[in-house]
DNA sequence: AACACTCATCGATGATGATCGATATGTTGC
DNA sequence: GCAACATATCGATCATCATCGATGAGTGTT
C-alpha cells in the first residue's frame, strides 16, 4: 500500500504523472500550483500578462471586469506559487512571468507521455 | 472590454494561454480541466490509472487511503472532465486514461512557449 | 503638510468543494 | 429469490475560496 517516496521536499516535483504513481508530498505541491491556474480569472490575468515584458496591475482590474480588491487578491496567489513576479516601479505595480514556471507545471503533467492507448482495458476480471 | 471570441463550443480550446489574451470562454474551459487536476488525491488517482492500460476502482481506496464514497466522488469529477474513462467489467469499475486529454491541457498551458524573458520590465513608468 | 493616486489588506458573505457514514443500485453466485 | 460484494448517490459537515466595500500603507505632487 505504501509505495517508495523519494521525499521531494519543496520544488523537485521529480517528474510527472505518468511515469510513477506521486507520492503525498508530490501530489500536494503539484496540486497546490494548478490550483493556482484553475481559475478563470487568474488564467485570463496569467496570459494577458505573458503577452507583454511586464504588465501594469492598474490595466488589469478592467481587463478582467473584477474589483481592483479581486485582481489584488489574484495576482498574490500567482505571485504565492511562483508564477509571476511582481516588481513596484514608481507609484505602480509591474507583473511579468517567472520563467519556466509554467514549463516545469506542463512537465509535471506529462513529459511527451506516449502510452495509455490500449484497447482491451484489463485481462482477468472473472 | 468584449475580445472578439470565437465561441468555442466544447472542446477548442483555440491555443493557449501564452500566445493571445484568453477570452471568458476559453478561460473557462481550460480552468475546468485543470480544476479536476489540482486536488492531490485526484493527482495521485490520475497518476495511479496511468500506470497502467487500467485500472480497478477496488484497488484505489487503499491507494490513496480515502473512504470508497470520495475515491467514487474524486472519479465521477475525473471522468466528467474529460480525463479518464469508465468500463463497467461485470462486478467491477475500470478506469483509464482519455489518451491525448492530458496532453491537450498541456499544450494550453504554452506549447512550447519561448518568450517572456526581458529584463527591463516597463518602459516609461514616469 | 495636505492631497491624490495606486495597490494591498481586512472583514464579511455567499458559493464551491472534500470528506465520509448511510443507503441505493447493480452484479455474481447459490 | 436471496445473500454477498462493488460502486454510485445522498445528506451532512467543515474547510476553502471568490468577491467586493472599506480602509490602510506607500508614492508622487503641489
Amino acid at each position: 500500500m505504501k509505495f517508495m517516496t523519494t521525499s521531494s521536499g519543496t520544488s523537485t516535483m521529480s517528474c510527472c504523472v505518468l511515469t510513477a504513481p506521486l507520492d503525498e508530498a508530490q501530489a500536494d505541491q503539484l496540486a497546490r500550483r494548478l490550483k493556482a491556474l484553475a481559475d478563470p480569472v487568474r488564467l485570463r490575468l496569467v496570459s494577458l500578462i505573458a503577452g507583454a515584458p511586464a504588465v501594469c496591475a492598474c490595466d488589469l482590474p478592467a481587463a478582467v471586469d473584477r474589483a481592483q480588491p479581486t485582481v489584488s487578491h489574484h495576482l498574490g496567489q500567482l505571485v504565492a506559487a511562483g508564477i509571476i513576479e511582481r516588481e513596484q516601479r514608481g507609484k505602480w505595480a509591474w507583473f511579468r512571468l517567472v520563467p519556466g514556471q509554467l514549463d516545469m507545471i506542463r512537465a509535471a503533467l506529462g513529459e511527451t507521455a506516449e502510452h495509455a492507448t490500449s484497447d482491451s482495458i484489463g485481462a482477468d476480471a472473472t
